[in-house]
DNA sequence: CGAGCGGTTGATGCGGATCAAGGAGAGTGG
DNA sequence: CCACTCTCCTTGATCCGCATCAACCGCTCG
């Protein structure tokens, strides 16, 4: 049987009938392979297509006429990308694939069909972007109002969490998979400045890191520094009735 | 007739039904009056509530653990609230109204029925809050990325184009009604910064001010300066069908 | 074996924060 | 009608966090 990446962690928040994981298999019937490095979306090109990223990374992020890049968010498997192309036809933001990559294209119309068929499904969808919208304003809190160094901590802790959602083989550990650059370009630092502030918490103990791996080592300071808060933890999709 | 300030200005960018209009109408049956400076919603509070904002100004913020604010967004008349109360059940940030407001409060089961009665309704809702997604990420861009100066110049141009959407009387000027404070808590600076910006700004001629009303006098080198982009002329809402 | 990328570290500079003081206007109470 | 207060704006002086510039190292890959 086919299988959904993103019915599966769908599942794992509420349940779905069987319908309801048929119509979302059919979003990710289209599977496509993208190198590390590959464009799977450019900056004002005319799109139409949502994706569900089934393997790998993918960032979104914009380049500013000065050449400088922020890095909208980073996409992890399960995730559903791409929902500005429902209101804009020409896409706010570029997609690359930070990691050799499966992403499931599907169009925009087949979100109507899914409304009509599945109106709990898409509803859903609905939550699950102010969900993403939820932690933009965190980022946006940590950008306007936040140290470099709670910056990195809220950061490293966000993508921990993120990654545990659909992976429980983590404990306190994961790998990190983007350079410091990258990093640096997602919080708003340069990648010498990232670099310091990585390792003075390496230094302090707060972390470590062998080859790519990061560990934590008291998440209870890197909370504390890093003004973190684990909205995963306290979401509630049960309110949508069975239908 | 009762009227409906969301559905007013929703039949701007797409045509609606007259069933569609009742039933946005009947998302503001609720009108409730807030005085300036009164809270709307607290952080951490339990809320099932989602807002209609139908008269006056309203913020969303959250208070760091230092003490220092960040404003997330101010809504205008017309703009919808809260939706973060559909996926958490504690709120994720505060609501204030900016002025003497009127807000319309519904429950959030309320789109519940609406999804069922209105299914294009409710897509038009998500759309939007999409379209508040990638404003999010712009300013993101904006505090990642650029200078104090390019943070102003893009806060004003974006207030400018938002109020123009319900109010076809704004021609280049607007009245501001946010101290220097709130717009730094908004972009990130202190007020101190924002207002040396202003002043600069007002020194090249670029903007005038009386009073609380701001004046642009040269929107091309606005732009430029706070590399800005108006999303609002290229939504396209028209793909959904009329069901 | 050379080239390129990413990480690391030091030196220096600058944009915006912080601190401080004063002014204008609006509201308030005597 | 006038002190008084409070809020917000304005401006100068100083400070500091992070950017910038620069050099070098280790690794991987062609």
């Amino acid at each position: 049987m086919a299988t959904s990446c993103f019915a599966e962690r769908l599942a794992k928040q509420v349940p779905l009938s069987d319908a309801e994981k048929r119509a979302l298999i059919r979003l990710e019937e289209n599977p496509r392979k993208v190198k590390r490095g590959g464009m799977i979306q450019r900056v004002n090109d005319t799109v139409t297509e949502l994706f569900v990223l089934r393997e790998g990374r993918v960032m979104s992020f914009v380049i500013l006429p000065d050449g400088s890049r922020q890095i909208l968010r980073v996409y992890f498997p399960g995730d559903f990308i791409g929902s500005a192309s429902t209101i804009y036809s020409k896409a706010p933001e570029s997609l690359v694939a930070l990691s050799d990559v499966i992403v499931c294209p599907f169009d925009k119309h087949a979100l109507r069909r899914l409304l009509e068929e599945s109106p709990r499904v898409a509803a859903l969808l609905f939550l699950l972007s102010n969900a993403e919208r939820v932690a933009m304003t965190d980022r946006l809190a940590a950008l306007g109002r936040t140290s470099a160094k709670a910056r990195v901590a809220a950061f490293l802790l966000d993508m921990f969490d993120r990654l545990r959602v659909t992976d429980d083989s983590i404990v306190d550990s994961f790998d990190l998979k983007l350079t410091q650059e990258e990093i640096g370009d997602s919080i708003g630092l340069t990648s010498v400045h990232v670099n310091r502030m990585i390792r003075q918490m390496e230094l302090e103990g707060l972390i470590s890191r062998s080859n790519g791996r990061i560990t934590l080592n008291d998440m209870a300071r890197l909370e504390e520094i890093g003004h973190y808060t684990n909205r995963l933890k306290d979401m509630d999709l049960d309110w949508l009735p069975v239908s």
